[in-house]
DNA sequence: ACAAAAGTGTTTCGGCTACACCCATGC
DNA sequence: GCATGGGTGTAGCCGAAACACTTTTGT
């Protein structure tokens, strides 16, 4: 592409943080890097930035080769640029992080890859400063979860109460109380209770729960509160 | 620099939001652009990436051509990398916003490169997606300032209780409540009172107030509660 | 006297926490 | 029967919000 500009250019990379979560643990796709340096060990998923599309297109089409999804959630998380961070050679890397719902995504792709999931507390050494864009993606996830309920692009389209407070205890690392979690989480209104019981994961059963769709928001709710707010001069 | 990698390369910029506070206005620092293409328009202040410098680098480098300061406050807002968002060509574009004390940078310089400190709501055109940038600098400074209290790096070092809710009000646009926004803010203990007056701005007079430094900090603020907390199992 | 900011006190309200308690059921 | 998760209720605490009120001083 023409480019009028006279000034070094850079080679730039996109790294994807993948979480994902299967049986009450939080994962991460990792995969074995297959070029010189550090041929053989694991890494986060990447991939070079081409010419004609943003970081986004770039890390959704890494996303697409390494699970066969389209439409993953995707945030930038944080541009790493240390001139000695890539022992081949100067590489700006933007990282990612993604959510996938495990159940959903092509396994084979993930094999043919030499791609693994990684139980997030049982992560091997990786590469570069790969550990450290983990950690802020970590960091980010964290901040979106205390923000809003997520949870929609993790677990499957239905779960129980347990599921998602696991969940939430698996990004937080920290026991929540069950009742208060519950009341919590159902009155941000953002769920809704299916008349299916889940019966394998305790004896009296528990409702299945799912997200509402945009659509099924009620209209009526609060807009604001009844009584006066400051508001600027 | 030497690289093993065969892949495109591509042009980097920064681009600084420079926030500063001056007579009760929150301020932004803005140029002209002095190379096609869009020569002569406003936009923020930026520069190049070079071979041997992170990005973080980069932006001090371009602060400190602008501003004279260095160790200035820098945090990374977003990548911006629509192929065609520079008309010149394609550019990546890492976007930081700073906080400097605007009576402490050196104002020839600032006029030196045509540049301009704006009141923020009444910012010009910018350049390419440049808005979009300050939005979301903007978004980025109001986390900052709710997490934390800012000001040490926007006010002058002693400032009063006035002059920094206004800050706050500036940022936020919204009014705050004098009463509680002092108790607050007093609750932190990040401030320390001076035995100084202020009395321009209030027949009364205000006492000043500064941040502490960190050796100012009692080491015996309560660090827990006195009762059990819910672990993790 | 009055306006305007400084500074303090008080009441109310809502949300979070801890925890008690009953339910349903598989073992 | 008992352990386990499901689910509801409630008392206490704490911080935010609203707002009353006193102080000080320049005009």
């Amino acid at each position: 592409m023409k480019s009028g500009y006279k000034y070094s250019k850079h080679h730039v990379a996109v790294d994807c943080i993948i979480f994902g979560y299967e049986k009450n643990a939080l994962k991460l796709l990792l995969t074995r890097r297959v070029f010189e340096p550090e041929k053989g060990k694991w890494s986060l998923v990447g991939g070079w930035l081409r010419e004609n599309e943003t970081v986004e297109e770039a890390a959704a089409r890494v996303l697409l080769q390494f699970t066969g999804l389209k439409d993953i959630y995707l945030d930038q998380v944080h541009v790493f640029s240390d001139p000695e961070r890539d022992f081949g050679g100067r590489v700006l890397s933007i990282a990612f992080y993604a959510m996938i719902r495990i159940d959903q995504h092509d396994k084979k792709l993930v094999e043919k890859h030499g791609a693994k999931w990684w139980n997030y507390n049982r992560i091997p050494d990786l590469i570069f400063d790969h550990s450290e864009m983990l950690e802020s993606a970590h960091e980010k996830l964290k901040l979106k979860a205390s923000y809003e309920l997520i949870g929609e692009r993790l677990l499957p389209s239905r779960f129980t109460m347990l599921q998602l407070r696991k969940l939430y205890e698996a990004i937080f690392q920290y026991s929540f109380d069950p009742g208060n979690f519950r009341k919590k989480v159902l009155s941000l209104r953002v769920l809704k209770k299916l008349n299916i019981k889940n019966t394998t994961e305790s004896k009296r059963g528990a409702y299945y729960f799912s997200f509402k769709k945009k659509s099924e928001f009620p209209l009526s709710d609060r807009i604001v509160k009844l009584h006066n707010k400051t508001s600027h001069s």
